[in-house]
DNA sequence: CGTCCAGGTCTAC
DNA sequence: GGTAGACCTGGACGC
């Protein structure tokens, strides 16, 4: 099945396709994947009815995305369920116009206000939640490693698709023991923590799909940085983490790769985290997100200040 | 071969 | 509430 989808935000901004795909590296984590040369986006999916799929997200026509997904898939309803997918996966239903009305007026960002920005959503959040634990106190070649691991040891095959594997659900990660994540993923001491984030979802103790479903109003980024705090092995850093990728972007990524990555890019001596917040003060609840637009701004080598 | 530390967090003061 | 020390792992270093 193929079809297109407008890029627009919910506040009529733009969408850079090619800016959203590359916002950030933990998408090209195992399952998921930025081939041809990161010009599009492929991640298995799990759909209703105990279908699997895998998705493939490129630019289509000016101002469209063209999404394929593998398999004999057909019918409205599926396409329904697909777009809606995409369109979280891709957060088109975030309004970033109010970010780029700020950047607009910064000279250091108004490259972002070409539609940059907007964070990119695994399949489900708990494989985001369980990812960022996979960042922690440790390279990125091991985060690459564990996740591999998990995904080749515990994730289901998609049928039809060679080598495709689904990321793994909770309760396949509670069953998979202490010894597999000791022996075989090799997770450390992180394994623990995994082990036990996913046997509360499993168990309906913690709804993280709530959690990132519940707006703003009812639940402000301090309440849910409190419930992300509460699980084990997410601190500061993964909390903000998280939140950038449920679309809460009040938080400022502060770690030992965007810390020194500010240092560098504004050309000024390591400055303290409250003289950070202090910069990007101005964006409210797009702080965060201004903090990781400019650390990153380096990325893509056609950003000049335009 | 030993030490250090990387996209931190937890515990114990 | 703020701050040392421990913590799995494995790649990067210095010796």
């Amino acid at each position: 099945m193929t079809f297109d989808l407008p890029l627009r935000g919910a506040g009529g901004e733009p969408v850079d396709f090619h800016r959203t795909i590359h916002s950030h590296g933990l998408i090209a984590l195992s399952p998921n994947d930025v081939p041809d040369e990161g010009d599009s986006l492929r991640m298995p999916l799990r759909l209703s009815g105990g279908r699997s799929t895998v998705i493939e997200i490129r630019p289509g026509a000016p101002g469209f995305a063209r999404v394929t997904a593998s398999g004999a898939l057909r019918g409205a309803a599926v396409q329904a369920e697909l777009t809606a997918r995409v369109r979280r996966i891709m957060h088109l239903d975030g309004d970033y116009s109010e970010f780029y009305r700020v950047a607009a007026g910064d000279p250091e960002l108004r490259w972002v206000t070409r539609g940059a920005g907007r964070f990119v959503h695994s399949a489900t959040l708990f494989e985001d939640v369980v990812k960022t634990i996979c960042t922690t106190n440790c390279t990125w070649s091991a985060t690459i490693r564990m996740t591999d691991a998990l995904v080749a040891g515990l994730g289901e095959p998609v049928r039809g698709v060679r080598g495709a594997r689904l990321f793994p659900t909770p309760q396949a990660m509670v069953k998979a023991g202490e010894a597999w994540y000791r022996d075989v993923a090799r997770t450390g001491y992180r394994g623990a923590y995994l082990r036990a984030i996913a046997t509360s979802v499993a168990r309906g103790e913690i709804d993280l799909d709530a959690l990132e479903d519940t707006p703003p109003e009812q639940l402000p980024d301090e309440a849910l940085e409190k419930r992300l705090l509460e699980l084990p092995g997410v601190g500061p850093y993964a909390a903000a983490h998280i939140m950038m990728l449920m679309g809460r972007y009040s938080r400022p990524v502060l770690d030992s790769s965007t810390r020194p990555r500010y240092a560098r890019l504004s050309g000024r001596k390591p400055r303290s985290d409250a003289a950070i917040v202090r910069r990007f003060k101005p964006y409210g609840r797009f702080a965060g997100l201004a903090f990781w637009c400019y650390v990153t701004s380096d990325w893509l080598d056609d950003n000049g200040l335009s």
